[in-house]
DNA sequence: ATAATTCCTGACTAAATTAGTCGGGAATTA
DNA sequence: TAATTCCCGACTAATTTAGTCAGGAATTAT
């Protein structure tokens, strides 16, 4: 389990898609301007969330992407996995074989922490997010002042 | 919070040096050579350890490493902290201001996200390794192993 | 005193990862 | 047909991680 910006970045417009769910399809071009995250550097983070199942695209206008399962069955863990690949935090991989074929000495913390932390950050599912009503409160004035959604009549229906 | 290969170097070293508390000092030598990680490597991340609070040398023959406070009062988090510098996954910094001098839309699931991550790697320990006989037998075997502490007559008193 | 050991320091290089760029293409909608 | 958007691959730049080197300073053992 490895925890960076990359990470982050992917979780952030994860998250900007499930906050707009309901008015549909989200655009990269939107997440781009909105968190401050490079156009194409997202194409590439995309490329891996569509790989791992956890959203899907729409061509064409009024296209974007939206998520592949419900939000409360996406976790943080899930989508840290797809673009950071790995889940345990182990030098061998789990075979336990570091240190000339035998277990190393801290073998057992690693897989134990790395168990507990996929453990916490499963339990973190989008949804939890989407439904408090402060961050709705958020939303809303954010989309506002960032102009979005303006050509969507189903926005507002 | 960064969790990456740097931590899990400084935290294996750390641990190393726990395991063998009763015996001494313990040298980045040896630590090098049984955890398989660079000497001058080491020598900078101990470097922060240090200015951390978390170790303390001791120099000339005989000399090493030591914890500079009882392993029940080290975290893993404390570690880490030491060596990735911050503690926080926010993007600003903890300040708010992402979003045009406003909070953006993920602010709060990464404040949160931080805080928990930060308890929980707070309650891992190091002593609740070294004293888990599983791992204390584990030690035993690989010091005989890399020949370690043949010099020190204290190790074996 | 001398030599050996070990920490300590800083500057440098190499590799890997992260981040961003570019140029084009394919599907869909209007 | 034109506009929009995802999609794809190769490329570059920046940052971080990892490792190297060449010394110096403190301590212990002889
Ligand atoms: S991490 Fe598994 S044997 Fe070292
Ligand atoms: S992370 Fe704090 S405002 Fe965006």
């Amino acid at each position: 389990m490895r925890l960076s910006t990359k990470g982050r970045y992917a979780v952030t417009a994860m998250m900007d898609i499930a906050l707009h769910e309901r008015v549909g399809p989200v655009t990269l071009a939107d997440i781009s301007q909105c968190q401050g995250i490079s156009l194409s550097y997202l194409e590439q983070l995309f490329a891996k969330l569509r790989k791992g199942g956890l959203v899907e695209g729409v061509r064409g206008p009024g296209g974007g992407y939206r998520l592949a399962r419900p939000a409360d069955q996406i976790s943080v863990a899930d989508i840290i996995q797809s673009v950071d690949e790995k889940l345990d935090m182990t030098k061998c991989g789990g075979k336990g074989n570091c240190s000339q074929g035998e277990k190393c000495l801290t073998h057992q913390l690693w897989f134990e922490l790395s168990c507990n932390l996929y453990r916490f950050l499963s339990g973190i599912k989008l949804d939890q997010y989407v439904n408090r009503p402060d961050i709705s409160e958020l939303v809303k004035k954010q989309d506002i002042q960032y102009g979005r959604f303006l050509n969507r009549p189903q926005a507002i229906a």
